[in-house]
RNA sequence: CGGGGAGUGGCGCAGCCCGGUAGCGCAUCUGCUUUGGGAGCAGAGGGUCGCAGGUUCGAAUCCUGUCUCCCCGACCA
């Protein structure tokens, strides 16, 4: 081999835009649909999801809390009640006023005006009013609380622009929505949460996170305290990839969620709200992939192994397949990261290269070639997608005895999911600075060809009207605040912003 | 939603300015030869040119409207 032959004809280099959505058509993700910002996600994209869904789920019963389905649909009367809420997604909502259509006469369709709805319904664009509606019919008394719900559901959010798994219009999620009989319990699910969210980032998808509090101007409408956990992709851009809500009891207020405590007086209960969305795959492709194409950690890898079996359309095949087929049983008995091994002969017909190569643009950890050579000699081949081209060309491919990969495959694939962990948390910290000054903060950002990773600042947290024009000297440097790390160092000294005596450290980005 | 660019077989594109009944590469299918780092040759199939109107004898091409995508802003999981 001489010269790299990517997979892929676009480099994160080149254009980290195009690149992004070229890996989303050569792993074979999703397509467009022709619908304004939806998007179909394909049986690759989708069986990430559903691996993320899993491992996520998991951990969300783990805490206690139950899963639940509420509408899709709520009345707009219904979304009405919390004026911060309202206020922020109005503008994004989309509102069904019929229920019917008719002909236009001109073989077209439009809606019937005799089935005008009585009162628009919108679609969910998140559920907290609707569940809200639901708890508080079931919250009577301090013994109801705390009322712990999750749901796995589709929102839609009319967003002016879209970007594949990134925001799209309609997007699947999961939302959490708890009440509690006091702020102090409602706060430490919302940190819960948080904590939750930052393990399955880190050790579901081996994407470092840094959790902390938003400040006020990136708050969740109508929220008292927003979390999040903040990614950072490979071109320096922070990802807001989890967020964690304080809702105290504005919400509760508004649907009246009421209970009699054990003095027998009705109070507010305090809720919270937190959510992770398809976005996270963009994260994925965004924090693991490369030039050839997306690279999966195994623990949501919906094949880890795949065996590749380089069939030659001869009587030799079935010998190979069976041989093939023994490794892949042998492997299935196996566990790794607490799960059976996801393992794939991939018997297609077809021309093995170009099999491998698919593979290789999806990301499977690893791809077990096993030829005819392989297999007279009791070995198979072994290609390990996170280290690809990273050596001399030739030795992409590690020959090795069949029982000694089978029996180290699982410890493999362990150590993949932890070294795709390192590799991203290695480029992360290389890209993590601290400024001392707003002077600082505009030379960091000043040249555009300069990767443009993190600044942590410190700054005298000022709100409201006083907040407004910080808010807009960042924007003029593109940047924006992510977050305070909850493992931030103490300030001290002058706010890089004000000169006032600084308060705590904030993250300051350039955020998709 | 503003400013720019683009929609032509599955994918990537040419053709459009200067209207005359659609072409190239890749992919697919067939045959032969190949076969362990993306095979070669030969042949074949596949497109109402995003959609709707209009101009014209005739529209991928000109005009109007509209939908969708990409980039830059404003908005956001």
């Amino acid at each position: 081999m001489s010269a790299i032959r990517h997979a892929l004809t676009i480099t994160r280099e080149g254009d980290f835009a195009a690149w992004y959505q070229e890996v989303i058509a050569a792993a074979d993700m999703a397509e467009e649909s022709g619908v304004r910002g939806c998007m179909v996600i394909k049986p690759w994209g989708y069986g990430i999801w559903e691996r993320m869904q899993r491992l996520l789920d998991t951990r969300i019963k783990a805490a206690g809390v139950q899963n639940a389905y509420f509408p899709l649909f709520i009345p707009l009367s219904n979304f009405v009640r919390e004026a911060a809420h309202v206020e922020g997604f109005a503008k994004e909502m989309a509102v069904v006023t019929h229920h019917r259509l008719i002909s236009d006469g001109k073989g077209g369709l439009i809606p019937d005006p005799a089935a005008k709805l009585e009162e628009p319904l919108i679609v969910r664009p998140t559920s907290e009013t609707i569940i809200g509606d639901a708890m508080s019919r079931w919250v009577q008394s301090w013994r109801d609380l705390p009322l712990l719900l999750n749901q796995w559901a589709n929102v839609v959010r009319w967003e002016m622009r879209t970007r594949m798994f990134l925001r799209t219009t309609e997007f699947l999620w999961q939302e959490g929505h708890t009440a509690h009989d006091s702020r102090e319990d409602a706060l430490s699910e919302t940190m819960r949460a948080l904590e939750m969210y930052r393990a399955f980032a880190e050790e579901d998808l081996s994407i470092p996170v840094i959790a902390g509090e938003k400040p006020e101007n990136e708050r969740f409408p109508g929220a008292v305290g927003t979390w999040s956990i903040e990614a950072m992709m490979q071109d320096g851009k922070a990802l807001q990839a989890g967020t964690s809500h304080y809702l105290g009891t504005s919400f509760a207020d508004a649907a009246n969620i009421r209970f009699q405590d054990r003095e027998g007086t009705q109070q507010l209960a305090h809720t919270t709200s937190w959510g992770v969305s398809t976005r996270m795959v963009g994260a994925l492709i965004m924090t693991h992939g490369d030039d050839d194409g997306l690279r999966v950690p195994p623990a949501i890898a919906p094949f880890q192994i795949v065996i590749l079996p380089m069939l030659r359309d001869n009587d030799g095949d079935a010998a190979l397949l069976e041989y093939c087929d023994g490794l892949r049983a042998t492997l299935a008995t196996q566990q790794a990261l607490g799960e059976p091994l996801r393992v794939l002969l991939d018997k297609r017909p077809g021309k093995a290269a170009q099999k491998r190569w698919d593979w290789v643009r999806k990301g499977v950890p690893i791809v077990v070639e096993v030829g005819a050579r392989d297999a007279e000699g009791g070995q198979v081949s072994v290609l390990r997608r996170h280290r690809l081209w990273r050596e001399d060309a030739k030795s992409d491919f590690e020959v090795m005895d069949k029982t000694r990969f089978a029996s180290a495959a699982a410890a493999d694939l362990t150590a993949i999911q932890r070294e795709l962990f390192e590799q991203a948390r290695e480029r992360r910290s290389a890209n993590l600075a601290t400024a001392a000054s707003f002077a600082d903060l505009e030379a960091f950002f000043a040249d555009d060809k300069r990767f443009p990773g993190w600044v942590e600042v410190q700054w005298s947290k000022p709100s409201g009207a006083d907040l407004a024009p910080i808010e807009a000297r960042l924007k003029a440097l593109k940047l924006t605040f992510r977050n305070v790390p909850l493992d931030a160092a103490p300030a001290a000294g002058p706010c890089i912003f004000t000169g006032a005596p600084a308060v705590e450290r904030i993250l300051v980005a350039r955020s998709y």
